[in-house]
DNA sequence: GTAGGGTTAG
């Protein structure tokens, strides 16, 4: 093999041409054979160049094939046992990024006492092989053989480790590491620590950290790190402080920890304090700091804190524009937030997923679907959490035809589809009543978390599986996952909609006795809604009574349906005082007070209720429908004729009627409540959002396809009916989502056995 | 003739 003289390598060194000459030859020959130590002759001392050329050389290396030109020279002229070169060679094969380390590896067993530089290079080899196993049985040979670690030894041995290695040994070492005497040195100290927080052992990294009197700021940035990715603010804090009394000086990066620690604290005080930090010059600030300082004062409510920061900076990043947008978003200011959101000189995917996910927060979903479809004209490309924000936006729309294309997309363009995505997925399907495909992702999932069950008890109550429901449950507990206090209202509200009520009070009680969890106010409604809807009204009252935390108007409002759907007009005035107590204005009372008084024919008292609903200027909230077509969502509210299929949608309202009237259909107005002739409740009752929009659907779907509808109150009688005969009559299947659960009409009948 | 490390926005 003839030697290929790299091209840098010939031009860049200034060795005398005879020498090179020499290490042509040499290579030729025995280039494919390993050197040993074995192999130095001492006939080769006749010519003895002097060792630091060759030193020299080695040092310009840049690669094997050069290192072991050199290598070979040395060896040829005896120079190889020097121990300045072997270390050289050595630290070439074991740290270079062109270095071969089974070259170090041969020749280390070549050498009979190797010292503890050689030791030391062999391991940190080891470890940047990501062999830590291998590292260690090296250490313990090199014990074994009475070489003792000095302080470089363990950073390079720690350097490599992985999780499972530092679980093992990182004990053991710490040990050896004390023994030695070498826990004060700052790198064994550091290295230490970052062993133990990366097994998890974050309480003994800190107890390491609090036993050495002179620790770098850097570990203690690092401790603070690690308890913010905890989600230990507390500590992080504390920990601060504890510096500031050992005259540790911060740097911007533990302020940054300590900023970020104080805005998931909501702590104004702390916060400020950084900030006179920062003001009195004890660090340099800079970008990263000023964005931290910017989020703190956004994630206490200060915004006008926040802009002061934002308009002194001379500049800014998309980080520092994209915290002010979610500093408004947070607070509700949702219009403000999109004035900066729309300034900005660029957006990048959090940017974009930052407003869009405030839309939704401020439930306005179909701005965040709209949001969605601009960022996609521009070229910033989504990504995971952009995804779960689009999809709770469709589940809340119940747009699944949206849904089932960001699964598609998701699928496509290869983004992460992690626990998040999933569970989000789950969800938008049981929001838009595919029950099928939300329990054949759940069953696809490798990894579930509480999450993911919690999704699918929930789910599967809503959509009238409650014994499905309670599997899952018993299922959960037995997978030792945990459940808390929404999995618990999904458990209630299971009983609840398939009405198992016993079921539902001994899962109320244990609830406590065997998770620990106290029922909040939520669950004291779902006990009363319960009851209620199974037509203990009695009971329900009793527990509201002797609750342990006042009842708020949605405790009493549960049992207000109670009243409703049981007609219990008395008990229902009783309860409406109640609420009207606790809010003057909740108009919905006053409608389903109507609703009661309309039901029970007690004409008189309805007119009086609706006089002092006009003389207070309390409004019905309008009921509305939403179906999605092609894409789209389509919104209808009740009497609504601003679609521009309004026409073709009466006269199928019109058919309609005939159709189902001819299968025994007659209007169910015993719920309407406007003081008007019986033939205009009729109207009124007929042109409901969900009539419009199964009309609507009709019109625009072919044969067979279901008709997915949400909205916005609880169904009435009359429409519920109706949804019932159109799945029989035109044979198709009607979905509809209601304020409260799902109905799947099939075949005449709904999945909610009438019970709602 | 050798070493180490921390940060901000959804």
């Amino acid at each position: 093999m003839i030697l290929e003289v790299n091209e840098s390598f010939d031009t860049f060194m200034p060795v005398p041409v005879r020498f090179r000459t020499l290490l042509h030859r040499f290579h030729v020959k025995e280039s494919k054979q390993m050197p040993t130590i074995a192999a130095t002759s001492s006939a080769s001392k006749s010519f003895s160049p002097p060792t630091r050329p060759l030193i020299y050389l080695l040092e310009t290396c840049k690669s094997m094939d050069q290192l072991q030109q050199v290598h070979c020279q040395a060896i040829k002229t005896g120079l190889n046992a020097n121990p300045v070169l072997q270390n050289r060679v050595m630290s070439f094969c074991c740290t270079d990024d062109y270095g071969d380390f089974q070259y170090a590896r041969h020749l280390f067993d070549e050498i009979p006492e190797p010292n503890l530089f050689i030791w030391n290079t062999m391991i940190r080899g080891y470890s940047r092989l990501d062999f830590p196993q291998l590292g260690v049985s090296l250490y313990l040979e090199m014990l074994r053989r009475g070489v003792k670690p000095d302080r470089y030894t363990f950073p390079f041995l720690f350097k490599g480790f992985t999780r499972d290695i530092a679980l093992e040994y990182g004990r053991q070492l710490h040990g050896h590491v004390l023994k030695h005497g070498l826990q004060n040195n700052v790198f064994v100290h550091t290295a230490l620590v970052q062993m133990y927080l990366l097994c998890g052992q974050l309480d003994t990294a800190r107890g390491v950290l609090d036993v050495c009197s002179k620790a770098d700021v850097i570990t203690w940035n690092m401790i603070i790190s690690a308890y913010n990715k905890v989600g230990k603010f507390e500590e992080s804090r504390r920990l601060f402080l504890v510096m500031e009394n050992k005259q540790v000086l911060a740097t911007t990066v533990t302020l940054v920890l300590v900023l970020s620690a104080c805005s998931k604290l909501k702590d104004l005080r702390t916060g400020k304090k950084v900030h006179s930090y920062v003001k009195n010059c004890k660090v340099e600030s800079n970008l990263v700091l000023e964005n931290a300082l910017i989020d703190m004062y956004a994630d206490c409510g200060e915004m006008d804190s926040a802009l002061g920061i934002f308009r002194s900076m001379n500049n800014r990043d998309i980080i520092s524009w994209t915290t002010i947008v979610s500093g408004f978003t947070n607070l509700g200011e949702i219009d403000v937030a999109r004035n900066y959101f729309d300034k900005m000189p660029e957006k990048d995917y959090v940017s974009w997923t930052a407003m869009i996910d405030g839309y939704i927060r401020s439930n306005r979903f179909k701005e965040a679907l709209e949001l969605f479809r601009n960022m996609q004209a521009t070229n910033v490309k989504p990504d995971e959490f952009t995804m779960v924000s689009v999809l709770t936006a469709c589940a809340h729309l119940g747009a699944l035809e949206l849904g089932e294309w960001i699964r598609t997309y998701i699928n496509r363009n290869k983004i992460n589809n992690d626990l998040f995505v999933r569970n989000a997925l789950i969800d938008m399907y049981f929001k838009c009543g595919d029950v099928d495909k939300a329990e054949r992702i759940f069953r696809e999932m490798s990894q579930r978390d509480k999450f993911t069950w919690t999704a699918m008890i929930v789910g599967l109550a809503v959509n009238g599986h409650g014994e499905k429901a309670l599997d899952m449950f018993s299922n959960m507990l037995k997978a030792s996952i945990l459940p808390d206090e929404i999995t618990y209202i999904g458990v209630l509200s299971a009983c609840t909609h398939t009405g198992l009520v016993d079921k539902g009070r001994k899962y109320f009680l244990r609830m406590t006795s065997q998770h620990g969890i106290e029922p909040n106010i939520a669950h004291y409604g779902c006990l009363v809604d319960l009851l209620a809807r199974a037509g203990r009204l009695k009971e329900a009252y009793d527990v509201i009574k002797n609750m342990p935390i006042k009842a708020n108007s949605i405790v009493w409002g549960a049992l207000l349906a109670g009243c409703r759907v049981y007609r219990e007009a008395d008990m229902a005035e009783m309860v409406v005082k109640h609420i009207l107590e606790l809010e003057p204005d909740n108009g919905a009372v006053y409608v389903l007070l109507c609703n009661i008084y309309a039901a029970c024919k007690r004409w008189n008292e309805l007119r009086e209720l609706r006089q002092m609903m006009m003389d207070k200027g309390i409004k019905k909230t309008p009921g509305c429908s939403l179906i999605e077509m092609n894409g789209r969502v389509h919104e209808f509210v009740a009497g609504d004729r601003s679609h521009p299929q309004t026409k073709n949608i009466d006269a199928k309202l019109d058919k309609m009627t005939q159709d189902l009237k001819l299968a025994g259909y007659s209007p169910d107005i015993s719920e309407v409540f406007l003081d008007v002739a019986e033939e205009d409740k009729e109207n009124s009752v007929f042109r409901h959002s969900e009539k419009l929009a199964i009309a609507f659907g009709l019109i625009n779907s072919p044969p067979g396809v279901t008709i997915r509808i949400t909205k916005n109150l609880r169904m009435c009688m009359d429409c519920h009916n109706m949804a019932k005969l159109v799945s029989k009559v035109y044979n198709r299947e009607v979905i509809v989502r209601d304020r409260t659960r799902f109905h799947h009409f099939k075949h005449g009948l709904c999945s909610c056995k009438d019970y709602w």
